[in-house]
RNA sequence: GGGGUGGUGGCGCAGUUGGCUAGCGCGUAGGUCUCAUAAUCCUGAGGUCGAGAGUUCGAGCCUCUCUCACCCCA
């Protein structure tokens, strides 16, 4: 029985997965990297109605990323997992959820404790270190997560000895020998049959040993039936629709009894009342999802977890630990008598020019560099590029074309030919309210359909969708102005110029509403929007879905200096010396943003 | 070996319960405007839907076989 550790380390795939799943506290990043998004506030939102701080709290909308084993420092896929998971807490918290938007990282297992030791580290440094790396990468992607948890923090640890103890009583929890061949790198046992040459774990390439301990195993057997009632009561737990056949398969192929704790691991959270033991995975990292609810230093337990922040609404999660999370995990609650997410989600992988990526390989692609060259916006704008839940393809070359039509050409552009115009002909100054500019102009009608096309995508998650839906209003508007001509009408003057500047203020309208509607994926690029039309960063942030409705520009208003709000993403041919005689191109395309214009 | 998913114009993808001339993004060719980040807008070229067989009045969408790719197998 090799549960394990294990999907973590393959490193050829990159999935956006954990590999294990892990949380962690790390040593504070400078100040202005605090991922933490102001608080929602109600006063200076013009364009919103503050709602009713007295209701009762409505359940909070928990969803959460696996926790990032902390072997290395995050991926592609992790990144992957955690911008969606962002774009989706954002979309929930413009529509005035309670968001609780967890990450963190899994921190124990002997992996880490072998890699700290080379390093000349003592465990908890390495994964300081490491848990740190993730929550830079997430500043610089513009993640803003509510909670991060470490599976060493002291609080993690109790949630998890209060479910054990509580598995345990249920009887679910039993003591058995289990011998086999183990891979230390994947800290589980294989199936002689899965093994390579020499019995060589087809992961890592390097021979497995034989072991033989005494493990605690969970009753996972005992739930086969429970499992499949709940998927036929609920088929949308596990999405997209078509993982769920795979989830039955694996039930219906039957469930076994699984290891969830290690004799040999030192690093590790200690198993109850034997401490010559220390919980696995399973029954350490996962339950990151509930203990993340809880503050530092207040009385942490499991119970308090649950009542802060549970069931949560949706896992989102790589493939690949699918059926960590739509089995083993929801067995674990039941045998806890604690109830099961909503849904969990489960992403495919990504490739890079068609090639899996990996080390191996050496094409991996790292998101820290990608952050580098061309900013969170565009990063994150990958999203439009694969639909959410289906395995795609990254290619520099048609992500960078993506990103400049669509955020430069299209969305940048429209607002920065508006304002100049304006520039010119109004002084920079709205000549009308949105409203009454839009009398009786069924573009204003058009715009209002899409948005609410997209707030459905959203909703499904189909973030895609949403991306391009949000485009389609950005190119109704080019369309727009280009059968307007305002630069024309406002050559003739009279009535003609006035209908032009009327015409200014429904483009502006709509890039307002698009800033909104698009905020979840390029939150920066909508700021930027917003502050040229002359909103401040609070009227921003304090936007809700709502706000996409029409009439928020009022007559009056002063938009700032037009400067491009997005730097397209140049792609220079650069000089190659030594220009591989193979490929006879003489030259490698090298590509980054010029930086992009402050607002 | 078993299970799952996918193979649609140059590239990446959509295609609900089978049915109008198979859509979209990027790219590409030509044209247009001139307010704009050589952007916008219009038009066009380019697929018969992995292969083969079957069901059907009719299939990209059902069935079978084959093939290729990827994922999972406690």
């Amino acid at each position: 029985m090799a549960a394990g550790r294990a999907f973590f380390c393959a490193p050829s795939s990159i999935g956006a997965t954990a590999r294990r799943l892990a949380f962690a506290s790390p040593p504070a990043r400078p100040l202005a990297s605090a991922p933490h998004r102001r608080v929602r506030g109600r006063c200076c939102a013009s364009i919103s109605s503050s709602s009713d701080a007295s209701a009762p709290a409505p359940p909070p909308y928990v969803l959460t990323t696996p926790l990032y084993y902390v072997n290395a420092p995050p991926h592609m896929g992790s990144a992957y997992t955690t911008i969606a998971a962002d774009a989706v807490a954002r979309f929930q918290r413009l529509l005035e959820k309670r968001v609780i938007f967890i990450t963190g990282t899994d921190e124990h297992g002997e992996k880490i404790a072998t890699s700290a030791e080379a390093s000349g580290r003592n465990p908890k440094e390495h994964c300081d270190i490491i848990s740190n790396s993730y929550k830079m990468l997430w500043a610089d992607l513009d993640i803003e997560y509510d909670k991060f948890i470490r599976t060493t923090d002291p609080k993690h640890e109790a949630v998890v000895n209060d479910f054990y103890s509580r598995v345990l009583s249920s009887g679910d929890i039993y003591r058995a020998d289990y011998e086999g061949l183990y891979c230390v790198s994947c800290e589980e046992y294989k199936d002689e049959k899965e093994l390579a040459e020499n019995n060589c774990c087809p992961v890592h390439l390097k021979p497995c040993v034989p072991r033989k301990e005494d493990n605690y195993f969970f009753a996972l057997s005992k739930y086969q039936h429970k499992l499949e009632e709940l998927l036929t009561r609920n088929p949308n737990f596990v999405r997209p629709s078509h993982r769920l056949h795979e989830v039955e398969g694996w039930i219906k192929g039957g469930l076994r009894d699984f290891s969830i704790s290690r004799a040999s691991v030192e690093w590790g959270i200690p198993v109850p009342n034997d401490t010559k033991q220390t919980i696995y995975v399973w029954f350490d990292a996962l339950l990151g999802y509930l203990s993340a609810s809880l503050d530092d230093g207040e009385q942490a337990s499991l119970q308090q977890a649950v009542d802060r922040g549970w069931p949560a609404s949706v896992h989102l999660i790589g493939k690949d630990i699918l059926r960590f999370h739509a089995i083993y995990w929801p067995a674990m609650l039941m045998s806890a008598g604690i109830s099961v997410p909503d849904a969990v989600f489960g992403h495919g992988f990504l490739t890079k020019d068609g090639m899996k990526m990996g080390k191996s390989l050496g094409n991996t692609l790292e998101p820290k560099d990608l952050v580098g060259r061309f900013g969170a916006d565009a990063v994150r704008y990958f999203l439009r590029e694969v639909e959410f839940g289906n395995d795609g393809d990254y290619s520099e070359e048609r992500f960078i074309n993506t990103v400049n039509a669509h955020l430069a050409n299209t969305i940048g552009n429209l607002l920065n030919r508006t304002l100049g115009l304006l520039k010119k002909n109004c002084n920079s100054t709205l000549a009308f309210d949105s409203i009454a500019a839009a009398d009786g102009n069924s573009f204003k009608n058009n715009v209002e359909n899409l948005v609410d096309k997209a707030k459905g995508h959203y909703e499904n998650l189909s973030l895609t969708s949403a991306c391009e839906t949000v485009l389609e209003i950005g190119n109704l508007g080019n369309l727009y102005i280009d059968e307007q001509a305002p630069w024309s009408c406002f050559k003739q003057g009279g009535e003609i110029a006035e209908k032009a500047a009327k015409d200014l203020v429904i483009i502006l309208e709509t890039m307002r509403i698009i800033a909104i509607a698009l905020s979840p994926i390029t939150p920066s690029l909508s700021l930027r929007i917003y502050t040229q039309l002359g909103f401040t960063e609070d009227q921003f942030r304090t936007s809700r879905w709502d706000d996409t409705k029409w009439g928020a520009l009022k007559a009056g208003q002063a938009m700032m200096e037009p400067k491009p709000i997005f730097a397209k993403i140049e792609t220079e041919i650069e000089e190659k010396d030594q220009a591989s005689p193979k490929e006879g191109k003489g030259g490698k395309k090298k590509a980054r943003s010029k930086g992009l214009v402050e607002a």
